[in-house]
Parts: C-alpha cells; sequence; structure tokens
DNA sequence: GCATTTTGTCGCAGGCTACAACAAACGTTT
DNA sequence: AAACGTTTGTTGTAGCCTGCGACAAAATGC
C-alpha cells in the first residue's frame, strides 16, 4: 500500500533485465530457502526456459546447486529443487556493542555457520583494541571453515551512529568512540581482501528480523531494542528507513516526558530515561549502574512475582507503551519486535504496553499493529550483519567471482 | 545513503526496459522542467539513439514535444528542447479540507492550469454535498480546458485516513465522516471514465514539497502542516513512507507532554493539543473554537509585536521543537518543512525551534536539518494529488492512451 | 505397459539498447 | 565567404535477453 511513485530514474540497459532476474533468483532461495524449479517460475512470473537459464548461470557460479527433489506423490516429472550452496559461501557478521563483541560466518541462505562470542568491561575501550579482539575471533572462525569456502564479504553491527560512505564510526556514546574509522582499521587488520560495510546496530537487527524473525516477510516493521541504550530501527515497504544521512532509527532519544530525567545526551526526558536498562533498575530500587547481574537479579524477582517488581514493570511496560504509540502513528507497522532487553521482560511489560496504545494510537493502526518478542534474540544485530554483507553479491550475482575470496587464504 | 537491498523482485521481461526508460525520460521533463535531447542523455545514461527513440515515441503519444532551443552560443548542433504539453494533458486534482473544498487542472510538469476554492462552514458535511461541491467545481474547471485536451485521472487529497485499495475514507474526524467511499462517489457523480486516487492531505503536501517545493530534488522531507488539526508526511529516499496500512503519518497523535491536555482522539497529551490551531489561540487567551478570523487576529497582534502574543508564539515554537526533534531522530530528514497554519507563524517560532532541536536532536542529525517554511502553501494538497494521478502514466508512459479522456466529453 | 500429467530443453522470433559511421547544424577562423 | 572543428541527430548492424511452441523426459495411475 503505498504511493508508487518512483524517485529519480536513471536509464537501464538491457543487461539490467537479466541482472535483476538472477537477483530475484537468488534472493528467492536466500530468503525463503529451497524451492523447487517450478516454484521459481511461479514465483517470478518468468518462463520455464528463463529460469532455466538463470539457474545454470547461478549453478556455474558455485552459488546454488540442484538436488532430485523427493518425489512428493504427484504425477508429472519431479522438478528439481534449487538451495543455496550454504557451506561454500559464507561472509563474516561482526558484532561491536557495549559489553560484547562476536564473530561470526553466515552462509548464504542465512545460516548461522559459526559464532564466537566475547564478553568485556562496559568500560570505555580504545578502537584498536577491539579491532584486535575482532580479528582474533575472526581467525577463530575461519579456520573452521571447509577449504573451499569463499568469503564474500564482511558486515559489522556497531552500537552507535555510522557513517556509512565510509564506514566511519561517528559517535559510539556508551563505547566511548568518536569518529573512529572503524571500515579502514578492520580492513588493514583483518589480511582479507573482501569490502566491509558497516551498519547500526539497531538498523540491521530489524533488518534480521524482518527477514528471518519475528516479522520474517513483513515489509513495515519497527524494531526496538533495548540494551544499554535504547536503539532501534525501522523497515518501511521493505527497505530499511536510512535518513538523510544514515541516521535514522535513533528512538531512544524521542522525547515522552518533557518533565523527567536528565538523559546522557544532554537532554530531558528521552524515552531511553524511561525504558532503558537503568530505569528499570531504578525502579526497582537497584543501583542504576548493577548491569546485568542486577538485571539478572529483577528478572528472577519478577518470575517469582515480588509485587513492588511486578509494580515496576507495570511502570516500564507504560512508558514502552507511550513512545510505542507516538512511533505506531508516524510509521504505521504491522508489527513492533521487541528485543535485547525488552525480549526479556516482555511478558512483564506487554499488557501495559497494550494498554496504551489501545488509548494512544489512532483507531485505523491500533487494531492491525501486533507487538511480538524478538525471535532471534541475540543474533539479530549479528544476522542483519550478514545481510548487509550479502547484498552487493545479490544485487548482481554475476559478479560474485569477482569478490569471492579463499576463506583459508587469509 | 541507504541500505539498499532490494525487497522480494519479481521477474522483469525485457519490454519492463523500454517502459523504465520511457518513464525516466517523462519523469524528467515532468518533475525538473524542459531540458535538451543532450541533457536528457547525460542524465539517463543512454545513448543517443536510445533517447531519440524514446522521445519519439513520447511525442507520437502526444506527451512531450520538441522546440528548436534558442542557440545559446556553443558551437555545435543544438540539441531541440524537450517538453512536456503541459496544456494537452492534465489531471484533475482535488482537495477536501475541514473549512475548503478545490479543484485544480494541472497539465503534465506540474503547472497549476485553472483553480477553483470554495470555503465552507466547519459543520460537518455529509459526504454527498461534498460530492456535489466538488462536481460542480470540476465542470467550472474543466468547461475552460482547451478542446484538445486530455485528461488522464483524478487525485483527490482528503483530511483523513484514506485506504488506498479502495479509495474509502475511513475516519475524517474534523469532517465528520466515517468509511465514506469517497472514490466511488465521485466516480459514479463526476461522469469522466479515468481512475481516481485518493490520498491523505499530509502525505500528498509532503509529496508536492519535496518533488516542487521548499525541499524540491531532496529525498528525505519531513511536511508538517498545522490546521485545525495537525498532519504531515514523510518522504523517505524519495518514496512517501506509506506504512502497512497507508496510515502513515499521523504525527498530530504523537505523545509529548504526559500531563497536558485531553486531546479529540481521547489520549492525553497528543502534539495536537500543543501546536495546534486552538493550543495558539488558547496561549492568546481568544476563543480556541475562533476559527480563522481569530487566528487572523493572533497574527496582526504578532506582527505588531504584542508583548503576550509574542510570549505565545514562543511558547507555542518550543512544543513544534519538542516533538520535531522526535520526528527527527527518528527518521534523519534532510529538511523539515511547514505547511498551514505553521507557515503562517513561522517566523515568530522557528527561533525557539532552533533551540529545541539544538537541545534534544542527536549531534550528527542536528547540523545537518533544516527547517523551512513551505513554498507552496495552500496548493501543497492540491500539487501532491495531481502527482498522485499522474503516478500511473509516468510509470508506463506507453499506455497513456488507453486512460486518457477528453476534457469536454463529460 | 500405456495414458496422463508435469516439467526440462532446444531453436526461433521479437524487443531493446550499444556501437560505429555518417550527416546535419552550429560557431569560429582565415 | 569558405573551410574547419565541434556537437548532436540518424541509421544500420550486432549483441543480449526473454517469450513461445514443439519435443523429450520422468513421474503417477490404471
Amino acid at each position: 500500500m503505498t504511493y508508487g511513485i518512483e524517485p529519480r530514474t536513471p536509464g537501464l540497459r538491457s543487461e539490467a533485465v537479466r541482472q535483476s532476474n538472477l537477483t530475484a533468483i537468488l534472493n528467492s532461495v536466500h530468503l525463503a530457502g529451497a524451492m523447487s524449479r517450478s516454484d521459481l517460475v511461479i514465483r517470478t512470473g518468468l518462463t520455464r526456459s528463463a529460469v532455466g537459464a538463470l539457474v545454470f548461470e547461478l549453478a556455474e557460479l558455485d552459488l546454488i546447486h540442484e538436488t532430485r527433489s523427493p518425489s512428493a506423490g504427484n504425477p508429472g516429472r519431479p522438478s528439481p529443487m534449487v538451495q543455496a550452496r550454504t557451506d561454500q559461501n559464507v561472509v563474516l557478521a561482526m558484532e561491536v556493542l557495549v559489553d560484547s563483541v562476536a564473530v561470526a560466518a553466515v552462509g548464504l541462505g542465512g545460516t548461522l555457520l559459526r559464532v564466537v562470542r566475547s564478553d568485556r568491561p562496559r568500560d570505555h575501550m580504545p578502537a584498536n583494541r577491539t579491532v584486535q579482539d575482532l580479528c582474533r575471533l575472526a581467525r577463530q572462525v575461519t579456520a573452521r571453515l571447509p577449504a573451499n569456502c569463499g568469503v564474500f564479504g564482511v558486515g559489522v553491527a556497531v552500537a552507535g551512529l555510522v557513517r556509512r560512505s565510509d564506514n566511519v564510526v561517528l559517535v559510539a556514546p556508551n563505547i566511548g568512540w568518536h569518529d573512529v574509522p572503524l571500515g579502514q582499521l578492520l580492513s588493514e587488520a583483518l589480511h582479507l581482501s573482501v569490502p566491509i560495510s558497516l551498519g547500526n546496530d539497531g538498523d540491521l537487527g530489524a533488518l534480521a528480523e524482518s527477514r528471518r524473525g519475528a516479522a520474517a516477510g513483513l515489509d513495515d516493521v519497527l524494531y526496538v531494542s533495548g540494551e544499554v541504550g535504547v536503539g532501534g530501527g525501522v523497515i518501511s515497504g521493505g527497505r530499511a528507513l536510512s535518513g538523510s544521512g544514515g541516521f535514522a532509527g535513533e528512538i531512544g532519544h524521542i522525547p515522552v516526558n518533557i518533565d523527567g530525567l536528565l538523559c546522557k545526551c544532554g537532554a530531558v526526558g528521552c524515552w531511553e530515561t524511561e525504558i532503558g536498562e537503568g530505569a528499570l533498575l531504578r525502579r526497582c530500587a537497584k543501583l542504576p549502574n548493577g548491569g546485568r547481574a542486577a538485571i539478572n537479579e529483577v528478572l528472577i524477582d519478577a518470575a517469582a512475582g515480588e509485587r513492588h517488581v511486578v509494580a515496576a514493570m507495570r511502570e516500564q511496560g507504560r512508558w514502552l507503551g507511550i513512545g510505542l504509540a507516538g512511533l505506531i502513528n508516524v510509521l504505521d507497522p504491522s508489527t513492533v519486535v521487541l528485543g535485547g532487553l525488552l525480549e526479556r521482560i516482555y511478558p512483564y511489560v506487554v499488557d501495559s504496553i497494550r494498554a496504551e496504545l489501545q488509548i494512544r494510537v489512532m483507531p485505523a493502526m491500533r487494531d492491525s499493529v501486533s507487538v511480538v518478542p524478538s525471535v532471534l534474540g541475540v543474533d539479530a544485530p549479528l544476522l542483519g550483519a550478514a545481510e548487509l554483507a550479502w547484498e552487493r553479491i545479490l544485487n548482481d550475482p554475476a559478479a560474485a567471482n569477482r569478490w569471492r575470496v579463499s576463506a583459508t587464504a587469509s
């Protein structure tokens, strides 16, 4: 349901059709999993001969392969299954959060092949230490990949504002970074001559949940992730909402309580001050800097039904609902996905959220929106970073061999 | 600066290239005005021969025509100017606001050829009366069109929530409508066998300002229009943000003042209660229902520098800034366009807005966003409705003759 | 084992643009 | 005024890509 007017359209040459159709096929098996060739014919609307040629080309590129489909009992010649060559085509997905870093190999098709996480203190951390950590984890991951495995790129989810044009982390307040050229540092340290793409962890979490998670296949998704800070991302019309500088989705700092508390950002009454980790600990009379341990205590108390913790959760949910209501009125998502800390407290806050939405969201939208917990959990940003890294290949599969690098060469 | 991953891609046939390239040419002269054929070659990246063939086809369809370009003093063979046949190709643009209706003929290229407005009381108005009014105005407009003029469609901007799939106005609180099949009613009453498209006035205002107004050519625009209610629209990545049901952009009801006033929508502290017409009148100690006359008085007082009106404006601006800050943090627009009442009070509120944004918007965005008044003024929703009506032709120019209807035939 | 159904394959036709060579129309220079 | 250089429209050929129709292949069911 869009105003389908296209923006400035550059001219197309006839080869663009081939490229677009290769993308359609590869994207199908990447996102929807293995399917038969005749499924692809239906999905794309192309003819059997066209799909045949396209599948052949992708198989030549070693991106997909065909297998005999198990006879399903139908009459007629069986159509071979087309599936992504997951284990021979991977990207590295990395994650730089406030209190952890992680590296994973993600196969074409979205399979998480190997994951290595490493917790770290919440102190401010110099960038080169982080780069060293990431490289160490990356070596652990690549060492265990099969010999004939090709690596196509690196995607990095960062808990901060990222300038995508040159892969610089402009600000990562909770990590203490400022104008860190993370892309360049990684590229020099990794010894892997593949393209590196950075993205905001909230944006990439949203991407992952809308592709493979709680909102799989949905085109209008709001993802809210409460970690130390509150981040999020918006998928609208199937595309990530990026904004003019790529900074869209800074939902932690929408003003919701004008008479509220001072936020780390300098303003008063940001949403983060009411729904962040600190707010929950405050309401439960715990030390606001108690970190993960304190949160775990709170969750245990909540599960036990402790009266004042349950009340704190209700209040937390009320503020969650207030902020969500505004966002829903602006964005009209079909689904709101709650991740991070918000996923963990979901059962205790969902009722107060729904009550608040019932009051504050315009009727047409309040009946259609659903609020659900994340299903990808902590893996969401990693899987989103992988999607980001795959983008180049998916948009031009014919050029795959130009980007493929042997995993063991590093 | 987008995460350029495309959503589900259907297969393309080779004719899609022609269609896309025709669109590129027609869109160029529609949006950027007349330009030479060699300009089109540069703009599209196509070859001279391809552009030649495309321009020839569009001229055959009577959508564009070529004129000898005035010799610019350069050496070389002069390139003919290509321009839209504005006066032979029009759409009807209609507008249903709370206290006025309007109809215009808008030529290809966006020229406002004829406009007829009609004010009306702010009472609730039955839909068939409005339809009659629109038809009367439409006859006045079409009667004065040239004889050989073709009409391609009707676009309607409505101050309410619109379901675009079947052109039904779900709710228009200030007009008192509920589930009105306006598209169907108009289609029966107009006796014009052209497609009708409805859109929300805020969304269409945003579209117009981002195409031909204060944010012309910009891809990430937030448009806020304070009329009786507060509406708005978002252009993101060059596309109108629509949301899952097409209801996105209901920015009047984001919660900003949790201890504030009861809104007509039933919630407390909606933005509309702080920046709407009623809020301004309240702060100036006027009757909240004084309507346009009272607003005019306030503006005269403000221009005269009356102390308490200026103070009221400052407070109005502060709340404008608070709400805008949240929206900017979420959407990262390059430009915020203020329309309707907000355009008229712009000079008196802009400083308080800027001050508030300075505190509340994240650093990376606050330095890049600009807040400007509308340049299309009251015509913005009409011009947006016209863009909506042109959409079909722009996306498939070769089918133009299938949709063209003689203006005098009605 | 034969009919039926479904699907892959092959050759030809149609549509579209790139490319290169040529022609046309301008200003400039001699 | 004529020759020259420059820019641009035009024309014909080649290359790319998909649709279409006919045929072959591989399954089920009687």
